[in-house]
RNA sequence: GUGGUUGUAGCUCAGUUGGUUAGAGCGCUAGAUUGUGGUUCUAGAGGUCGCCGGUUCGAGACCGGUCUUCCACCCCA
């Protein structure tokens, strides 16, 4: 045999099963996107470079896959920059384009590329894959999907209290029930970091706090002392460390460490006002849980911030998440036009509903009668039946070869087609159709017309 | 990017301190069964032991490199 083939390293092949579950989950969260009133759009798979690089934090430059320029790039390329080997700065000489790293920024450069199509406030879905130069391990890809869900040109609080509730209805159809969304405000984050003098290093404080059911109380103290953050400013986070008491309890300590920033309160604010409004007009399966350790470590968040965990039983990481971008399209040249959407990772949710056996046993669409081939007369008086089966709306096909009737009935019965047909000349002669229900063996002779009725279901 | 781990038949895996022709189960193909799948029985096909190099009289096994798998860190869906 020659050397086998391969793909590359975090890349999947999807079989018609995988596809089936795939599409399952997809359709799921479609239909409840569309039913939330969110239209699709779709974006290439590679932009510009400087489109992407920059947004998602010093980590995430070094995770965007590049694309090499065509043509004799390095001719054009000066030699002091290669003789130096600055990887950094040959790359932005030998690659303009680069694979896409999530929907959000893509969608941003959209909305101010098409500003003056689009009616505002804009509401789209978006499900493609995303690419990241990372080293797999569980529940991590180098090619993934995400399915999105944003509106842009509102910075009514409104959006995010329907948000949650589109993550809780998508849970809930997925059977994945008892899940947590986590909710936070980035201005509660940046109000602490104010308070506590530390605003210059907001994105250290914020990814240290992040870890704390991670590497514990300690754990945090010491990373953030690494990071430079001073002893006495981490000393004022203690009540945080010591958070007690239901939502409201803890909203009311936390307002106490926040007097002093006007942020901070209006974090809380928002907070306090999508919780309750959540809660009052209740959920169908979910949790929503505040949680001021999270994050997120993008960084383009400016209010509330979304991460749904699953459930406790299962090992992995988050499988959805969001927040509110106030100012993403600036980025791009287009101000006052505060986004905020949330995102679902299909493939982590695929292997949650996986362990935890979810999948409906419909999920694949199969054929459901196959006609079994005795030579070409025979096969002509099948394909009429097929035919009027198909205009029916039924699944039906003809086995192509003239083969043994044994291998013909070992390919219906792998393929798990319900229905066999035989049908050679006694069948033609009196315009029957010899039907085998595989599952009971046995076999019984119909008109064309009580074929399909007895097929149908 | 850092550290660890894995790779033997289509699949899941054995393979003793380095020693003749590398095995099993499942699957696959054919037959028992010329219009009947699943169960059974019989026979058969299928391997560059991930790849490259080294040590050795001799390597699937030992050493180096490389690719891959999975895992942890970083980060994230």
């Amino acid at each position: 045999m020659a050397k086998k083939p391969s793909i590359p390293k975090g890349t999947r092949d999807f079989s018609p099963q995988d596809v089936a579950k795939r599409n399952y989950i997809m359709d799921t969260i479609k239909s409840s996107f569309k039913l939330y009133g969110f239209q699709p759009i779709e974006t290439p798979s590679f932009e510009n470079s400087e489109t992407l690089m920059g947004k998602y934090g010093e980590e995430g430059d070094r995770l965007i896959f590049k694309i090499l320029n065509s043509g004799d790039f390095l001719k054009k390329l000066d030699a002091s920059a290669l003789s130096e080997k600055d990887s950094q700065h040959i790359t932005s000489h030998i690659s303009e384009k680069a694979l896409r790293y999530d929907l959000t920024v893509p969608f941003a450069r959209y909305v101010v590329q098409h500003q003056n199509e689009l009616v505002f406030p804009f509401k789209r879905y978006q499900m493609q894959p995303v690419w990241r130069a990372d080293r797999p391990q569980k529940g991590r890809f180098r090619e993934f999907w995400q399915c999105d869900a944003d509106v842009v040109g509102s910075d009514s609080l409104w959006q995010e209290v329907e948000l949650v509730q589109l993550y809780d209805e998508v849970l809930s159809k997925l059977q994945l029930h008892r899940c947590t969304i986590k909710i936070n405000n980035r201005k509660i984050l940046s109000g602490i970091a104010e308070v506590i003098g530390a605003e210059d290093k907001l994105i250290d404080f914020t990814v240290a706090l992040d870890k704390l059911d991670k590497i514990g109380e300690e754990g945090v103290k010491k990373e953030m002392l690494e990071k430079g953050i001073s002893e006495s400013a981490i000393e004022k986070l203690q009540t945080l460390f010591s958070f007690k008491g239901n939502t409201s309890e803890r909203l009311n300590s936390l307002s106490e460490l926040l007097t002093n920033s006007q942020l901070g309160l209006q974090g809380i604010e928002e907070v306090k006002f999508v919780i309750d409004t959540v809660q009052n007009l209740g959920l169908i399966s979910s949790h929503l849980e505040l949680d001021v350790t999270l994050a997120r470590g993008l960084d383009y968040y400016t209010g509330a911030i979304f991460e749904v965990s699953a459930p406790e039983r299962v090992q992995m990481g988050s499988i959805g998440g969001g927040g509110r971008y106030d100012d993403l399209t600036g980025i791009f040249g287009l101000k006052n036009m505060s986004g905020v959407g949330i995102s679902f990772g299909l493939d982590r949710i695929y292997l949650v509903l996986e362990e935890l056996q979810l999948f409906p046993k419909t999920v694949e669409q199969n054929t459901r009668v196959l006609f079994i081939n005795f030579g070409n007369e025979e096969a002509f008086y099948a394909m009429q039946a097929i035919s009027f089966l198909r205009k029916h709306n039924i699944a039906a096909e003809l086995y192509p070869d003239v083969a043994k009737m044994g291998k013909q009935m070992t390919y219906a019965d792998k393929r798990e087609i319900p229905f066999v047909v035989l049908a050679g000349g006694n069948e033609i002669a009196s315009k029957t159709y010899t039907l085998k229900i595989m599952q009971t063996g046995s076999q019984e002779s119909f008109s064309l017309d009580g074929l399909i009725e007895t097929v149908k279901h």
